[in-house]
DNA sequence: CTAGGATCCTGTCAGC
DNA sequence: TGCTGACAGGATCCTA
């Protein structure tokens, strides 16, 4: 769930975090957390950071943290009854406003005036520590595209040849050829180019493809700008939700209802294995 | 090597 | 109300 816009919106909330330690790990599902939880106890936090959808959290012992939230995944930093402002995003539900820990809550993290919880449903998600100098050895990273900001249209051109028989909506959501798009920017984006989800990536021109790339940058620039889709900041129990979905979505979740712009019918149909959205008045 | 499908896990929702 | 199956904002592994 979480996207590039999410996990960006995460690492904004998250940089209130420099310069404080962690005092206490407490890891409540093993499978969540890789790597020795100690390593990273009473050490600065010195970065913030995010590559794809992944955000990576440097300490001043030259460790690092990475964190990927998957499907379900949820960071919320509480600081109680300190007073101060509560934050919370990733997978949208009531967690983000439920009392904490509770049975979706896989991995703890306690700092001086407040508690970061790591809460995923379905268990896809984790923490990882390693050296910060191995980070780039990691191999989800290493074979990490670029982010969609700092990739050349031609180079993105280049990608979608490379993979031509599979359809283009399978090829933006492989994080080797683009990275952090997911299935709600895959088909936002694709309906911005007015590109067909199962056209075949190698069937592109160069001109569909840039339009396709500016298509991402375009509306998760957006979706950053709106808070995301699913983060949420609060103070106290006042919610104030991530509302890119209901705000700027075209297609994705509008199934039934009428393009904005032709005034067709939103179709939800089934292209590599994910719901997928689109105009078939707009994307050819 | 590629492309497509199954798989990890749990909760929710639509349809009997 | 209770059951069943489909599905879910991700990414890897397995198979052909």
């Amino acid at each position: 769930m979480p996207e590039l816009p999410e996990v960006e919106v995460i690492r904004r909330g998250l940089q209130r975090l420099l310069n404080t330690k962690i005092m206490r790990v407490e890891v409540k599902e093993k499978k969540a957390f890789i790597g020795d939880p100690q390593v990273i106890l009473n050490t600065k936090i010195t970065q913030v950071g995010r590559r794809g959808k992944a955000l990576i959290i440097d300490f001043e012992n030259e460790m690092s943290m990475m964190i990927h939230l998957r499907m379900t995944g949820q960071v919320i930093w509480r600081e109680g009854n300190a007073g101060g402002e509560d934050f919370a995003g990733g997978h949208p539900t009531d967690d983000f406003f439920a009392e904490l820990p509770n049975r979706m809550t896989r991995v703890v993290f306690e700092f001086d005036k407040g508690k970061l919880f790591f809460n995923d449903q379905r268990k896809f998600g984790f923490v990882k520590v390693m050296k910060t100098a191995e980070l780039a050895e990691d191999w989800f990273l290493a074979s990490l595209a670029p982010e969609p900001t700092e990739m050349k249209a031609e180079e993105f051109y280049q990608r979608l040849q490379r993979h031509g028989k599979a359809n283009v909506k399978a090829m933006v959501l492989n994080q080797k050829v683009i990275a952090g798009v997911g299935n709600i920017y895959a088909d936002e984006g694709l309906f911005f180019a007015g590109v067909h989800p199962e056209r075949r990536a190698g069937t592109l021109t160069r001109a569909e493809a840039k339009q396709l790339l500016e298509g991402f940058v375009t509306v998760m620039a957006k979706s950053i700008e709106l808070g995301g889709s699913t983060m949420a900041t609060y103070v106290n129990a006042e919610g104030k939700k991530g509302d890119y979905l209901t705000a700027f979505a075209e297609v994705f979740g509008r199934q039934g209802q009428k393009c904005r712009r032709c005034g067709g019918e939103i179709k939800k149909i089934r292209v590599a294995g994910r719901g997928t959205h689109v105009c078939d008045g707009c994307q050819k």
